[in-house]
DNA sequence: GCAGAAAAGTGCGTGCACGCAAGTTTGCGT
DNA sequence: ACGCAAACTTGCGTGCACGCACTTTTCTGC
């Protein structure tokens, strides 16, 4: 089995704290406003130490955009495994990444109200797209024979920057729409921008992958 | 006169207080080791507030990479928008970025020691590699033609991106030889491996520079 | 099972980042 | 010259990140 990597029920529980941790650090934060909420609160509400906390978040709002960012890393690498070996590594990597960040998943409403109103918490969300390089970088690398290591890397951290500028683009009309005076929730066409920015990668993945059949020949 | 660009007494003696701290910090770095260079201590051999010093700085490690990073970012950008039309899009960014970090310039050796021995340190160059975003995104727009906002700005964060993997990479190397017991100063061929990992984004360069040349006529 | 090793949790102490609300300097218009 | 407005500086207070040394829990080999 490959599957738990490493001991189990250790691992198990890490995984059981750092959700209790994050899934606390949203609740309170929406109860109360994000600013009413200490680390101390948050670390009470689980049952550990504030210590322990920062062994699990280095940050405050690390934690409660993990609530709602929770995982997206796996599954979009495992979304890009899974595209037939028909489609081109552009077109993969591109349907993965949009199907992903559709999906509306646990992001709910007054979550995202949330995010978009702090800059803390908006930088914080921004920050969270660097996640998914390094599992992006083994799928990649899967999909190209993983020749040379280093061009998986750069196309993953390359298509990871696509997605942080389509993220800031749309907190940014999302704000305006909000100074605006309407209430209304973001949803600028999320899935727009990303095919959006991450077009101009498109040459480059699929160059790679042309470059990878020709040597695995 | 684009020069200065806001009055220039004021913003001539922020950027002088600016050096200031970053030179102070990066001496009494050397002078007492890293560890033994409190916030205050910066602050004081410049003569300012510690308060002071968090408005230019936002970590102790940003003021001591400044002096070693002191405008890359600039030189960049202008070596790109220098290169003659005739050259391609990617060979222009490829051989402006290799040019800048290959110019040794102010780095000296024992500042790069000090970097690459403290992670804290070495996370604080490693995040340097953003700043060439903006200045690349506006060059990179340039010779465009700046149609689409968001591909010179998606391109210039792949850059940046390969940029800091060739980085890492750099660092990575460079902290085994010291582990392997030689003190022999980094080096592993930065030019060779900024080579490398920009060399997946030329086809995404390229092809975007065709599309523009497409729609200019 | 048990003993020792490995890993996670915790308390303490320290330095730091940063909001806020003054005080101080700089620059510009008249 | 002069005075006002904007920009920069500063002191204070607070919460936070994190190293370190130590306790408690979990895992592994016998």
């Amino acid at each position: 089995m490959v599957t738990t990597r490493r001991t189990g029920l250790r691992e198990q529980k890490k995984q059981a704290t750092r959700e209790a941790l994050s899934a606390a650090a949203l609740r309170l934060a929406l109860e109360r406003g994000p600013d009413n909420v200490r680390v101390d609160d948050i670390a009470e509400a689980v049952g550990v130490s504030s210590r322990t906390y920062n062994n699990y978040f280095s940050s405050r709002e690390q934690a409660i955009v993990a609530a709602v960012n929770s995982e997206r890393e796996a599954r979009i690498a495992a979304a890009v495994a899974d595209q037939p070996d028909g489609v081109g590594l552009a077109a993969a990597v591109i349907e993965a990444i949009v199907d992903q960040y559709t999906a509306p998943g646990v992001p709910s409403r007054e979550a995202l109200l949330l995010i978009t109103a702090r800059p803390a918490l908006r930088d914080a969300f921004v920050d969270t797209t660097s996640a998914i390089e390094h599992p992006l970088t083994d799928a990649i690398a899967g999909r190209l024979g993983d020749i040379d290591p280093h061009t998986a890397r750069v196309l993953a951290a390359s298509v990871a920057a696509a997605v942080r500028v389509a993220i800031e683009q749309w907190l940014r009309t999302t704000a305006a729409s909000f100074t605006a005076g309407g209430l209304v929730v973001p949803s600028g066409s999320l899935p727009d921008l990303l095919r959006t920015t991450l077009a101009p990668l498109a040459p480059a993945l699929d160059a790679a992958e042309q470059r990878a059949r020709r040597r695995d020949q």
